[in-house]
DNA sequence: TTACTAACTGGCCGGCCGGTCAATTGGGGC
DNA sequence: GCCCCAATTGACCGGCCGGCCAGTTAGTAA
Protein backbone atom coordinates (compact mmCIF):
# COMPACT_ATOMS: atom_id res chain seq x y z
CA UNK A 1 0.00 0.00 0.00
CA UNK A 2 0.99 3.47 -0.63
CA UNK A 3 1.88 5.09 2.68
CA UNK A 4 1.86 8.55 1.50
CA UNK A 5 -2.43 8.77 1.54
CA UNK A 6 -2.22 8.11 5.09
CA UNK A 7 -1.96 10.48 7.61
CA UNK A 8 1.75 10.81 9.50
CA UNK A 9 2.75 14.38 11.12
CA UNK A 10 6.16 13.51 11.32
CA UNK A 11 6.94 11.56 8.01
CA UNK A 12 5.00 15.07 6.44
CA UNK A 13 7.32 17.41 8.21
CA UNK A 14 10.29 14.89 7.15
CA UNK A 15 9.01 15.55 3.57
CA UNK A 16 8.32 19.07 3.73
CA UNK A 17 12.20 19.53 5.48
CA UNK A 18 14.16 17.65 2.87
CA UNK A 19 12.15 19.53 -0.15
CA UNK A 20 13.18 23.25 1.91
CA UNK A 21 16.42 21.50 2.07
CA UNK A 22 16.99 21.24 -1.78
CA UNK A 23 14.93 24.63 -2.53
CA UNK A 24 17.34 26.47 -0.15
CA UNK A 25 20.42 25.38 -0.47
CA UNK A 26 20.05 26.02 -4.04
CA UNK A 27 18.90 29.62 -4.11
CA UNK A 28 18.75 30.63 -0.44
CA UNK A 29 15.70 32.02 1.74
CA UNK A 30 15.15 34.88 -0.20
CA UNK A 31 14.26 33.73 -3.83
CA UNK A 32 12.30 30.82 -2.81
CA UNK A 33 8.25 31.04 -2.15
CA UNK A 34 6.36 29.19 -0.35
CA UNK A 35 4.62 27.98 -3.51
CA UNK A 36 7.07 26.15 -5.12
CA UNK A 37 8.33 24.87 -1.31
CA UNK A 38 4.55 23.67 -1.20
CA UNK A 39 4.88 21.83 -4.81
CA UNK A 40 8.63 20.12 -4.36
CA UNK A 41 6.86 18.43 -0.91
CA UNK A 42 3.86 17.59 -2.72
CA UNK A 43 1.44 19.17 0.11
CA UNK A 44 -0.65 22.47 0.17
CA UNK A 45 0.95 25.97 0.89
CA UNK A 46 -1.56 25.59 4.08
CA UNK A 47 -0.07 22.91 5.34
CA UNK A 48 3.88 23.99 5.87
CA UNK A 49 2.24 26.67 7.83
CA UNK A 50 0.51 24.30 10.16
CA UNK A 51 3.64 22.42 10.92
CA UNK A 52 5.81 24.95 10.79
CA UNK A 53 3.98 28.27 11.00
CA UNK A 54 6.02 30.41 8.49
CA UNK A 55 8.44 30.67 5.84
CA UNK A 56 11.28 31.89 8.49
CA UNK A 57 10.26 28.90 10.71
CA UNK A 58 10.30 26.44 8.09
CA UNK A 59 14.13 27.76 7.16
CA UNK A 60 15.12 28.18 11.19
CA UNK A 61 13.98 24.33 11.08
CA UNK A 62 16.10 23.31 7.65
CA UNK A 63 18.84 25.22 9.34
CA UNK A 64 18.84 23.34 12.73
CA UNK A 65 18.20 19.85 11.25
CA UNK A 66 21.10 20.08 9.14
CA UNK A 67 23.24 21.91 11.58
CA UNK A 68 22.40 18.95 14.06
CA UNK A 69 23.38 16.61 11.57
CA UNK A 70 26.69 18.02 11.03
CA UNK A 71 27.71 18.82 15.02
CA UNK A 72 26.86 15.33 15.89
CA UNK A 73 28.93 13.67 12.98
CA UNK A 74 31.96 16.40 13.95
CA UNK A 75 31.57 15.85 17.83
CA UNK A 76 31.50 12.06 17.53
CA UNK A 77 34.46 12.03 14.80
CA UNK A 78 36.39 14.24 17.31
CA UNK A 79 35.66 12.10 20.07
CA UNK A 80 36.47 8.82 18.22
CA UNK A 81 39.74 8.90 17.40
CA UNK A 82 40.78 8.55 21.57
CA UNK A 83 44.77 8.02 21.29
CA UNK A 84 46.67 11.33 20.46
CA UNK A 85 49.24 9.87 18.12
CA UNK A 86 51.35 11.99 15.61
CA UNK A 87 48.90 11.32 12.57
CA UNK A 88 45.61 12.34 14.42
CA UNK A 89 45.85 16.19 13.19
CA UNK A 90 46.44 14.57 9.52
CA UNK A 91 43.93 12.26 10.43
CA UNK A 92 41.31 15.09 11.45
CA UNK A 93 42.13 16.85 8.59
CA UNK A 94 41.09 14.32 5.92
CA UNK A 95 38.12 13.50 7.45
CA UNK A 96 36.78 16.67 7.90
CA UNK A 97 38.19 17.44 4.18
CA UNK A 98 36.22 13.76 3.13
CA UNK A 99 32.87 14.63 5.04
CA UNK A 100 33.02 18.01 3.10
CA UNK A 101 33.47 15.98 -0.14
CA UNK A 102 30.32 14.01 0.84
CA UNK A 103 28.03 16.73 2.26
CA UNK A 104 28.74 20.11 -0.88
CA UNK A 105 25.30 20.89 0.06
CA UNK A 106 26.12 21.45 3.31
CA UNK A 107 28.28 23.81 3.29
CA UNK A 108 26.04 25.80 0.73
CA UNK A 109 23.35 25.79 3.13
CA UNK A 110 25.44 26.91 6.32
CA UNK A 111 27.12 29.45 3.61
CA UNK A 112 23.58 30.97 2.57
CA UNK A 113 22.88 31.14 6.51
CA UNK A 114 26.24 32.61 7.77
CA UNK A 115 25.57 35.91 4.86
CA UNK A 116 22.15 36.20 6.29
CA UNK A 117 23.53 36.81 9.23
CA UNK A 118 22.26 33.74 11.17
CA UNK A 119 24.25 32.79 14.29
CA UNK A 120 22.23 30.46 15.82
CA UNK A 121 24.77 27.80 15.52
CA UNK A 122 27.71 29.97 16.27
CA UNK A 123 27.93 28.28 19.87
CA UNK A 124 28.01 25.00 18.28
CA UNK A 125 30.74 25.69 16.36
CA UNK A 126 32.54 27.36 18.92
CA UNK A 127 32.11 24.58 20.82
CA UNK A 128 33.52 22.22 17.89
CA UNK A 129 36.67 24.37 17.55
CA UNK A 130 37.51 24.26 21.16
CA UNK A 131 37.76 20.42 20.94
CA UNK A 132 39.62 20.74 18.36
CA UNK A 133 41.80 22.98 19.94
CA UNK A 134 42.24 21.18 22.91
CA UNK A 135 43.62 18.36 21.18
CA UNK A 136 46.29 20.27 19.31
CA UNK A 137 47.28 21.34 22.74
CA UNK A 138 47.62 17.90 24.02
CA UNK A 139 50.00 16.66 20.82
CA UNK A 140 51.87 20.27 21.34
CA UNK A 141 52.63 19.11 25.22
CA UNK A 142 53.43 15.76 23.83
CA UNK A 143 56.14 17.42 22.00
CA UNK A 144 54.51 16.29 18.11
CA UNK A 145 53.76 19.97 17.35
CA UNK A 146 55.60 23.32 17.62
CA UNK A 147 53.70 24.89 20.59
CA UNK A 148 54.79 28.24 19.37
CA UNK A 149 51.11 28.74 17.14
CA UNK A 150 47.41 29.60 18.78
CA UNK A 151 45.78 25.80 18.60
CA UNK A 152 42.43 27.37 17.48
CA UNK A 153 44.94 29.21 14.98
CA UNK A 154 46.02 25.86 13.56
CA UNK A 155 42.20 24.46 13.86
CA UNK A 156 40.78 27.12 12.34
CA UNK A 157 43.61 27.41 9.48
CA UNK A 158 42.90 23.72 8.16
CA UNK A 159 39.02 24.19 8.63
CA UNK A 160 39.12 27.27 6.63
CA UNK A 161 41.34 25.71 4.12
CA UNK A 162 39.23 23.04 3.53
CA UNK A 163 35.71 25.14 3.15
CA UNK A 164 36.50 27.04 1.36
CA UNK A 165 37.88 24.74 -1.14
CA UNK A 166 34.40 23.45 -1.17
CA UNK A 167 32.59 26.62 -1.24
CA UNK A 168 34.50 27.15 -4.15
CA UNK A 169 34.71 24.05 -6.11
CA UNK A 170 32.60 25.02 -8.83
CA UNK A 171 34.75 27.72 -9.88
CA UNK A 172 37.98 26.34 -9.94
CA UNK A 173 37.19 22.91 -10.69
CA UNK A 174 38.98 23.72 -14.48
CA UNK A 175 41.03 25.96 -13.28
CA UNK A 176 44.39 25.26 -15.05
CA UNK A 177 46.67 24.08 -13.01
CA UNK A 178 44.10 22.96 -10.17
CA UNK A 179 43.93 19.03 -9.07
CA UNK A 180 41.62 16.93 -7.79
CA UNK A 181 40.28 17.29 -4.33
CA UNK A 182 42.42 14.57 -3.66
CA UNK A 183 45.64 16.41 -5.02
CA UNK A 184 45.12 19.24 -3.12
CA UNK A 185 44.06 17.56 0.31
CA UNK A 186 47.42 15.48 -0.32
CA UNK A 187 49.51 19.26 -0.80
CA UNK A 188 47.71 20.74 1.38
CA UNK A 189 48.45 17.70 4.49
CA UNK A 190 52.15 18.28 3.30
CA UNK A 191 52.36 22.03 3.74
CA UNK A 192 50.45 22.17 6.88
CA UNK A 193 51.86 19.30 8.42
CA UNK A 194 55.42 20.10 7.98
CA UNK A 195 54.58 23.23 8.74
CA UNK A 196 53.22 22.13 12.43
CA UNK A 197 56.20 20.08 12.91
CA UNK A 198 58.43 20.75 16.46
CA UNK A 199 61.48 22.38 16.16
CA UNK B 1 25.50 75.02 -5.39
CA UNK B 2 24.18 71.58 -4.17
CA UNK B 3 24.95 70.13 -7.55
CA UNK B 4 22.00 67.23 -7.05
CA UNK B 5 20.01 69.06 -8.48
CA UNK B 6 21.63 69.95 -11.89
CA UNK B 7 21.47 66.55 -14.54
CA UNK B 8 24.56 64.24 -14.83
CA UNK B 9 23.67 60.60 -15.22
CA UNK B 10 27.61 59.37 -14.60
CA UNK B 11 26.68 60.90 -11.30
CA UNK B 12 23.32 59.35 -11.10
CA UNK B 13 24.57 56.45 -12.27
CA UNK B 14 27.49 56.41 -9.88
CA UNK B 15 25.41 57.17 -6.90
CA UNK B 16 22.77 54.44 -8.01
CA UNK B 17 25.39 52.17 -8.13
CA UNK B 18 27.33 52.76 -4.59
CA UNK B 19 23.32 52.51 -2.71
CA UNK B 20 22.96 49.30 -4.70
CA UNK B 21 26.56 47.83 -3.61
CA UNK B 22 25.21 48.46 -0.18
CA UNK B 23 22.15 47.06 -0.11
CA UNK B 24 23.04 43.65 -2.31
CA UNK B 25 26.33 43.08 0.02
CA UNK B 26 24.09 43.15 2.94
CA UNK B 27 21.32 41.51 1.79
CA UNK B 28 22.07 39.92 -1.41
CA UNK B 29 20.30 39.96 -4.55
CA UNK B 30 16.95 38.62 -3.93
CA UNK B 31 15.87 40.02 -0.73
CA UNK B 32 16.70 43.62 -1.69
CA UNK B 33 13.30 45.44 -3.78
CA UNK B 34 13.32 48.20 -6.29
CA UNK B 35 11.89 50.33 -4.22
CA UNK B 36 14.42 50.24 -2.06
CA UNK B 37 17.08 50.49 -4.27
CA UNK B 38 15.73 53.50 -5.43
CA UNK B 39 15.25 55.31 -2.20
CA UNK B 40 18.61 54.76 -0.89
CA UNK B 41 19.77 56.58 -4.36
CA UNK B 42 17.73 58.97 -4.00
CA UNK B 43 15.96 58.21 -7.43
CA UNK B 44 12.98 57.00 -8.32
CA UNK B 45 12.48 53.47 -9.32
CA UNK B 46 11.92 54.29 -13.44
CA UNK B 47 15.30 56.11 -13.35
CA UNK B 48 17.35 53.09 -12.00
CA UNK B 49 15.38 50.94 -15.00
CA UNK B 50 16.28 53.92 -17.35
CA UNK B 51 20.18 53.23 -16.45
CA UNK B 52 20.37 49.47 -16.08
CA UNK B 53 17.53 48.05 -18.05
CA UNK B 54 16.12 45.89 -14.96
CA UNK B 55 17.48 44.44 -11.40
CA UNK B 56 19.71 42.09 -12.57
CA UNK B 57 21.19 44.57 -14.81
CA UNK B 58 21.76 46.74 -12.03
CA UNK B 59 23.27 43.47 -10.02
CA UNK B 60 25.46 42.55 -12.79
CA UNK B 61 26.73 46.16 -13.14
CA UNK B 62 27.15 46.32 -9.61
CA UNK B 63 29.29 42.90 -9.37
CA UNK B 64 31.03 44.39 -12.23
CA UNK B 65 32.46 47.42 -10.58
CA UNK B 66 33.37 45.73 -7.61
CA UNK B 67 35.40 43.34 -9.36
CA UNK B 68 36.70 45.20 -11.60
CA UNK B 69 38.77 47.55 -8.36
CA UNK B 70 39.27 43.95 -7.58
CA UNK B 71 40.98 42.67 -9.83
CA UNK B 72 43.09 45.46 -10.75
CA UNK B 73 44.28 46.37 -7.41
CA UNK B 74 45.37 42.16 -7.18
CA UNK B 75 46.54 42.40 -10.70
CA UNK B 76 49.12 45.67 -9.20
CA UNK B 77 49.91 44.25 -6.51
CA UNK B 78 51.30 41.16 -8.23
CA UNK B 79 53.07 42.51 -11.34
CA UNK B 80 54.40 45.54 -8.39
CA UNK B 81 56.91 43.24 -6.70
CA UNK B 82 59.41 42.26 -9.28
CA UNK B 83 62.43 40.74 -7.64
CA UNK B 84 61.88 37.25 -6.53
CA UNK B 85 63.33 37.10 -3.14
CA UNK B 86 62.16 34.42 -0.37
CA UNK B 87 59.50 36.82 1.40
CA UNK B 88 57.98 36.98 -1.94
CA UNK B 89 55.45 34.86 -1.15
CA UNK B 90 55.39 35.76 2.55
CA UNK B 91 54.74 39.25 1.52
CA UNK B 92 52.04 38.46 -1.20
CA UNK B 93 50.06 36.78 1.34
CA UNK B 94 50.18 39.60 3.67
CA UNK B 95 49.12 42.39 0.84
CA UNK B 96 46.14 39.50 0.38
CA UNK B 97 45.21 39.50 3.72
CA UNK B 98 45.64 43.02 4.52
CA UNK B 99 43.39 43.79 1.07
CA UNK B 100 40.81 41.66 2.44
CA UNK B 101 40.88 43.12 6.05
CA UNK B 102 40.11 46.62 4.72
CA UNK B 103 37.75 45.68 1.82
CA UNK B 104 35.47 42.98 3.92
CA UNK B 105 32.29 44.15 2.05
CA UNK B 106 34.00 42.96 -1.30
CA UNK B 107 34.33 39.58 -0.03
CA UNK B 108 30.55 39.38 0.83
CA UNK B 109 29.85 40.59 -2.50
CA UNK B 110 31.71 37.64 -4.20
CA UNK B 111 29.98 35.43 -1.43
CA UNK B 112 26.79 36.60 -2.41
CA UNK B 113 27.30 36.42 -6.16
CA UNK B 114 29.06 32.83 -5.94
CA UNK B 115 26.29 31.23 -4.19
CA UNK B 116 23.86 32.65 -6.85
CA UNK B 117 26.04 30.64 -9.30
CA UNK B 118 27.34 33.77 -10.93
CA UNK B 119 30.45 33.02 -13.27
CA UNK B 120 30.90 35.78 -15.01
CA UNK B 121 34.38 36.65 -12.64
CA UNK B 122 35.27 33.27 -12.91
CA UNK B 123 38.16 33.39 -15.87
CA UNK B 124 39.35 36.72 -14.02
CA UNK B 125 40.13 35.07 -10.85
CA UNK B 126 41.63 32.21 -12.93
CA UNK B 127 43.93 34.81 -14.15
CA UNK B 128 45.36 36.15 -10.75
CA UNK B 129 45.96 32.67 -9.36
CA UNK B 130 47.87 31.88 -12.60
CA UNK B 131 49.95 34.55 -12.00
CA UNK B 132 50.38 33.90 -8.76
CA UNK B 133 51.22 30.16 -9.27
CA UNK B 134 53.85 31.29 -11.63
CA UNK B 135 55.40 33.28 -9.11
CA UNK B 136 55.32 30.48 -7.14
CA UNK B 137 57.01 28.47 -9.59
CA UNK B 138 59.52 31.06 -10.09
CA UNK B 139 60.36 30.50 -6.18
CA UNK B 140 60.64 26.74 -6.43
CA UNK B 141 62.63 26.49 -9.36
CA UNK B 142 65.15 29.21 -7.61
CA UNK B 143 65.38 26.52 -4.78
CA UNK B 144 63.09 29.22 -2.67
CA UNK B 145 60.32 26.72 -1.72
CA UNK B 146 59.60 23.01 -1.56
CA UNK B 147 59.02 22.14 -5.27
CA UNK B 148 57.16 18.85 -4.73
CA UNK B 149 53.57 20.47 -4.02
CA UNK B 150 51.28 22.14 -6.95
CA UNK B 151 51.82 25.96 -7.54
CA UNK B 152 48.87 26.14 -7.71
CA UNK B 153 47.73 24.92 -5.15
CA UNK B 154 49.90 26.59 -3.14
CA UNK B 155 48.10 30.02 -3.68
CA UNK B 156 44.48 28.76 -3.27
CA UNK B 157 45.40 27.36 -0.13
CA UNK B 158 46.52 30.87 1.21
CA UNK B 159 43.93 32.95 -0.92
CA UNK B 160 41.09 30.06 1.07
CA UNK B 161 42.60 30.61 4.49
CA UNK B 162 42.69 34.56 4.12
CA UNK B 163 38.96 34.50 1.92
CA UNK B 164 37.34 32.48 4.86
CA UNK B 165 38.86 34.01 7.88
CA UNK B 166 37.12 36.88 6.88
CA UNK B 167 33.91 35.30 5.56
CA UNK B 168 33.69 34.18 9.15
CA UNK B 169 34.96 36.52 11.53
CA UNK B 170 31.74 38.15 12.50
CA UNK B 171 31.20 34.48 14.11
CA UNK B 172 34.14 33.45 15.47
CA UNK B 173 35.97 37.06 16.06
CA UNK B 174 34.48 35.97 20.19
CA UNK B 175 35.32 32.51 20.24
CA UNK B 176 37.36 31.79 23.43
CA UNK B 177 40.95 31.05 22.08
CA UNK B 178 40.52 32.94 19.07
CA UNK B 179 42.91 35.72 18.07
CA UNK B 180 42.59 38.91 16.43
CA UNK B 181 43.29 39.24 12.56
CA UNK B 182 47.04 40.07 12.97
CA UNK B 183 47.49 37.45 15.59
CA UNK B 184 45.31 34.71 13.11
CA UNK B 185 47.67 36.30 10.20
CA UNK B 186 50.69 35.80 12.10
CA UNK B 187 50.40 32.13 13.03
CA UNK B 188 48.95 31.02 9.34
CA UNK B 189 52.43 32.41 8.40
CA UNK B 190 54.54 30.60 10.38
CA UNK B 191 52.93 27.27 9.55
CA UNK B 192 52.23 28.44 5.93
CA UNK B 193 55.67 29.42 5.43
CA UNK B 194 57.72 26.92 7.07
CA UNK B 195 55.22 23.77 5.33
CA UNK B 196 57.06 25.44 2.47
CA UNK B 197 60.90 25.77 2.83
CA UNK B 198 62.86 23.60 0.76
CA UNK B 199 63.84 20.22 1.87
C1' DT C 1 -20.56 4.62 17.75
C1' DT C 2 -19.49 8.86 18.84
C1' DA C 3 -16.96 12.88 19.90
C1' DC C 4 -12.73 15.14 19.71
C1' DT C 5 -8.47 16.63 17.91
C1' DA C 6 -5.00 17.26 14.64
C1' DA C 7 -3.85 16.81 9.76
C1' DC C 8 -4.97 18.72 5.67
C1' DT C 9 -7.35 21.43 1.79
C1' DG C 10 -8.69 25.27 -1.38
C1' DG C 11 -9.88 29.71 -1.93
C1' DC C 12 -9.17 34.16 -0.81
C1' DC C 13 -6.82 38.59 0.85
C1' DG C 14 -4.18 42.93 1.00
C1' DG C 15 -0.04 44.30 -0.35
C1' DC C 16 4.10 44.56 -2.60
C1' DC C 17 6.73 42.90 -6.48
C1' DG C 18 9.36 44.24 -11.00
C1' DG C 19 8.35 46.62 -14.90
C1' DT C 20 6.08 50.02 -18.30
C1' DC C 21 4.71 54.33 -20.27
C1' DA C 22 3.30 58.86 -21.27
C1' DA C 23 4.51 63.27 -19.81
C1' DT C 24 7.80 66.75 -18.07
C1' DT C 25 12.12 68.91 -17.41
C1' DG C 26 16.58 70.72 -18.37
C1' DG C 27 21.14 71.18 -20.66
C1' DG C 28 24.07 71.43 -24.79
C1' DG C 29 24.64 72.21 -29.78
C1' DC C 30 23.22 75.08 -33.59
C1' DG D 1 16.43 81.61 -28.89
C1' DC D 2 15.17 77.29 -30.22
C1' DC D 3 15.29 72.54 -30.57
C1' DC D 4 16.28 68.04 -29.62
C1' DC D 5 17.34 64.35 -26.91
C1' DA D 6 18.51 62.36 -22.72
C1' DA D 7 17.41 62.53 -17.84
C1' DT D 8 13.81 62.19 -14.78
C1' DT D 9 9.21 61.70 -12.89
C1' DG D 10 4.83 59.63 -11.04
C1' DA D 11 1.00 57.07 -11.97
C1' DC D 12 -0.18 52.68 -13.16
C1' DC D 13 -0.17 47.51 -14.40
C1' DG D 14 -0.79 42.43 -13.93
C1' DG D 15 0.89 39.11 -11.20
C1' DC D 16 2.71 36.85 -7.48
C1' DC D 17 3.95 37.17 -2.69
C1' DG D 18 3.21 35.27 2.32
C1' DG D 19 -0.37 34.44 5.17
C1' DC D 20 -5.09 33.46 6.81
C1' DC D 21 -9.40 31.05 7.53
C1' DA D 22 -13.43 28.32 7.22
C1' DG D 23 -14.31 23.86 6.20
C1' DT D 24 -13.25 18.75 5.47
C1' DT D 25 -11.13 14.44 6.57
C1' DA D 26 -9.03 10.82 9.13
C1' DG D 27 -7.14 8.70 13.04
C1' DT D 28 -8.07 7.84 18.21
C1' DA D 29 -9.68 7.42 22.71
C1' DA D 30 -13.75 6.65 25.52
Amino acid sequence: MNESTTRDADLTRARILEAAFDLFVDRGFAAVTMRELAEASGVTKSLIHHHFGNKEGLWDAVKEMAFARYYEGQKADLERSGDPDANLLSNSVVRYFRFLAENPRVVRLFSWAHLEGDSSCSHMDAELVELGAGRVRQAQEAGQLRDDVNPTHVVTTFVNACTQWFATCEHHADWPGMGSDEEYLADFLKIFMRGLQPD
